[in-house]
DNA sequence: ATGACCAATTGA
DNA sequence: CAATTGGTCATG
């Protein structure tokens, strides 16, 4: 431990003691008149730093309305340590509290006294300039606080670690025609390498063509980047998927040029990994949602594998997602933007269409070449019809496919997973079964009750399908559990590898197992499966929810995604439906901005910026009325909102929710006002009220 | 957050 | 009249 490193500031300054009763007030007056020489001393000792003698400092603060540097004096025996973006301590409001220093200047505009940094906790410059001012954006982006967002972009200090050093950088050659070529399946692929290898920065969103070996394209790009002189950041929804480019960038650039950041891998080693990157030792970055804030000095391109994901979202306040932080990053700190994924985001779409990014596709040709898929028609009637279907609930042009592929690798079968789609369904044509009074789900309540209506709680007495017209409710047979054992009756000689909820399996070998999996558990498989099996994918397609089309399609996709070139993939569903269209097409850019223009006339992200307000019904409608909103915002509700909390304690009240929204045009205003209405009711001490700007769900 | 201060309200 | 409560302001 170095001098400065746990360096203390004597208590020269505690003057008012506040809080004690006047009579205590006079027996320490006189007693300071002792003290004083004391006092002088340590005043003296005290003295401030030659150099820029006033220290700005970010205070961790959980008050909206002290989102602001404050000044403090540097101490002479803290002038070396206390260097800018280092953690320090400092007396605020009576209280110790943990703060940045943002800045070193050497005078301060605040008129009264300054109080002495108490300590500078290690000498560290953890918090850059870029993050800071990153930090800034955001809080204004989603209504929050920096503190809020520095507790996501810096990771807990581990002292132990820290008193190690970072790897020194080492050199590696980049095979820049190796690059290209990589990407020589997508029509735009070569000169978006080419670019970012000179020095560029081009923003493209990439619909990866099936079969795809993306990790290792999007190493690739890393790498071009890294041949400019330049750091990469690559975000993936999950630390399997991250593990993955991490592998592929070891491949292409050997050991130490890259670290893998994830909250996963433990304090110590995620601190080490982040020492490695803010001490500019490391320059590429790959991990999940935190790497997203990771200070690589020097940044080139940013990449988000996969946006679409929820995992993107962060679930702790101001609740930024990736693919924001990243794009604010690239903005800030002129690097290129890569949106990767089988499927596209209606977000992802939006910025092509808006010509902020390009669109990078494979050739139709190239497409047809990788994959053929097929939609196998499911209703109980075409079920009935199908003598293959009899046991395994499967059409016959799905068993066909699994039999066939059975003979050359694995095949995947996806299943969508339990408590998905709760509601419940006609027994002969599976339309989803609505309210007669509302037309909200109707769904099971109890063991001997009728069905009763999710919304209004009308129960369904005498419900009959508009459809078809029978009377028969089916609860939809879930799970990849039931699917297993029905798939292992229909291939008695096969082995089921199970990946699903607590055991997912990141990969397969290319032995010739059924592989039965949820959405985003699917295993990659050595080699590709040579057919890939969507079941019951109208399960999917009837929650009730915004972005359901979207979803489903973005999982329908990255589970096709895996077959290996020349691989056959069948969905069973219905062919009419828009969002199957799209996979048999494999049109996920298309498929998105047709969304897009739903978006708009719903009035709907990314067509405009929606924000949630909830907390204590009378909160929120105060709340609201302290809202300056800009013109064409709306109010929707409030409305009770179940759920909202967790705990779930029966005499907690239950929370209220508001939407706001505004045109894509007063986005930054409808954000601005939010986070003044926060910073108002956080100076009147008013009841909290959580906001959310573009909640993940509705 | 915590504390200070001032004004309004309450109670003997 | 003092004691208490509530709102506002500052915190370096």
């Amino acid at each position: 431990m170095t001098g400065v490193d746990e360096a203390r500031e004597p208590e020269a300054q505690e003057s008012l003691l506040p809080g004690l009763k006047a009579e205590v007030r006079s027996t320490v007056a006189r007693s300071r008149s002792a003290t004083r020489q004391r006092g002088r001393a340590a005043q003296r000792a005290t003295e401030a730093a030659e150099i820029d003698p006033v220290a700005r400092v970010l205070v961790d603060l959980p008050l909206a309305h002290l989102d602001r540097p404050f000044d403090y004096l540097v101490p002479a025996s803290m002038g070396e340590a206390a260097v800018p973006g280092c953690r320090v301590k400092v007396r605020f409001a009576g209280q110790d509290v943990d703060g940045f220093v943002v800045e070193r200047v050497a005078e301060s505009d605040h008129p009264g006294r300054l109080a002495p940094l108490r300590r500078v906790v290690s000498p560290e410059p953890v918090l850059t300039a870029e993050i800071a001012a990153l930090s800034a954006e955001l809080a204004e982006r989603y209504a929050g606080t920096r503190s809020d967002v520095l507790r996501l972009a810096v990771p807990p200090r581990h002292a132990t670690t820290e008193k190690q050093p970072s790897a020194p950088v080492v050199d590696a050659s980049v095979d820049v025609a190796a690059a290209r070529a990589a990407w020589s399946s997508y029509d735009a692929g070569g000169s978006l390498v080419g670019h970012l290898a000179e020095g560029g920065a081009p923003r493209a969103v990439w619909t990866a063509a099936p079969g795809e070996d993306w990790p290792t394209l999007v190493a690739q790009a890393a790498a071009a980047t890294f041949s400019s002189g330049r750091g990469a950041v690559v975000c993936t929804p999950d630390h399997k998927d991250a593990e993955r480019v991490s592998a592929a960038l070891t491949a292409l650039l050997g050991e130490g040029q890259h670290v893998l950041l994830s909250a996963d891998s433990g304090p110590a080693a995620r601190y080490r990994a982040f020492l490695a990157v803010v001490r500019g030792a490391c320059r590429i970055v790959v991990g999940t949602r935190s790497a997203a804030f990771a200070p690589v000095r020097d940044l080139g391109l940013v990449v988000v594998w996969d946006d679409g994901d929820d995992l993107h979202a962060e679930p702790r306040a101001p609740y930024p997602h990736t693919r924001e932080v990243l794009l604010l990053r690239a903005r800030a700190e002129q690097a290129g933007a890569l949106l990767g994924g089988f499927a596209a985001s209606v977000e992802g779409a939006y910025l092509v269409r808006t010509g902020w990014a390009q669109p990078v596709a494979a050739a139709r040709a190239v497409v047809r070449q990788r994959v053929t898929v097929a939609v196998a028609g499911a209703t109980e009637q075409e079920l009935a019809r199908d003598p293959y279907a009899r046991g395994a609930r499967v059409p016959s042009a799905a068993y066909h496919a699994i039999r066939d592929g059975l003979e050359t690798g694995p095949v995947l079968v996806q299943t969508p997973r339990a408590g998905y789609a709760p509601s419940l369904a006609c027994e002969r044509c599976r339309t989803p079964a609505r309210c007669g009074h509302c037309s909200g789900p109707l769904r099971l309540t109890g063991p001997a009750t009728p069905p009763a209506c999710a919304w209004c709680g009308t129960a369904a007495v005498g419900w009959a399908c508009p459809e078809c017209g029978h009377a028969g409710l089916r609860a939809p047979v879930l799970g990849a559990d039931r699917s297993a054992e029905e798939l292992g009756r229909t291939f008695p000689q096969t082995t089921i590898v199970q990946s699903s909820g607590e055991r997912v399996r990141a990969t397969v070998p290319g032995g010739r197992d059924l592989v039965v999996a949820t959405p985003g558990a699917e295993p990659v498989a050595a080699g590709g499966y040579p057919a890939v099996v969507l079941l019951d994918t109208w399960l999917s397609l009837a929650r009730a929810d915004l972005r359901t089309d979207e979803e489903a399609l973005r999982r329908w996709m990255n589970a096709a995604g895996l077959v290996r070139p020349g691989g056959r993939v069948v969905a069973v569903g219905e062919p009419s439906h828009p969002a199957l269209q799209a996979l048999v097409r494999w049109d996920p850019l298309g498929f998105a901005e047709r969304e897009i223009a739903e978006r708009q006339t719903a009035r709907l992200p990314p067509a405009a910026r929606v924000a949630t307000v909830s907390g204590p019904a009378s909160a929120v409608e105060e709340a609201l009325a302290l809202l300056t909103l800009p013109d064409a915002a709306e109010i929707l509700g409030p409305v009770p909102h179940a759920g909202a909390r967790r705990g779930g304690a029966v005499d907690q009240p239950v929370d209220w929710r508001a939407v706001v929204r505004a045109p894509r045009a007063g986005g930054a205003a409808l954000s601005h006002a939010l986070r003044e209405m926060q910073q108002l009711r956080s100076a009147r001490k008013l009841d909290p009220v959580r906001v959310q700007v573009d909640p993940a769900t509705l």
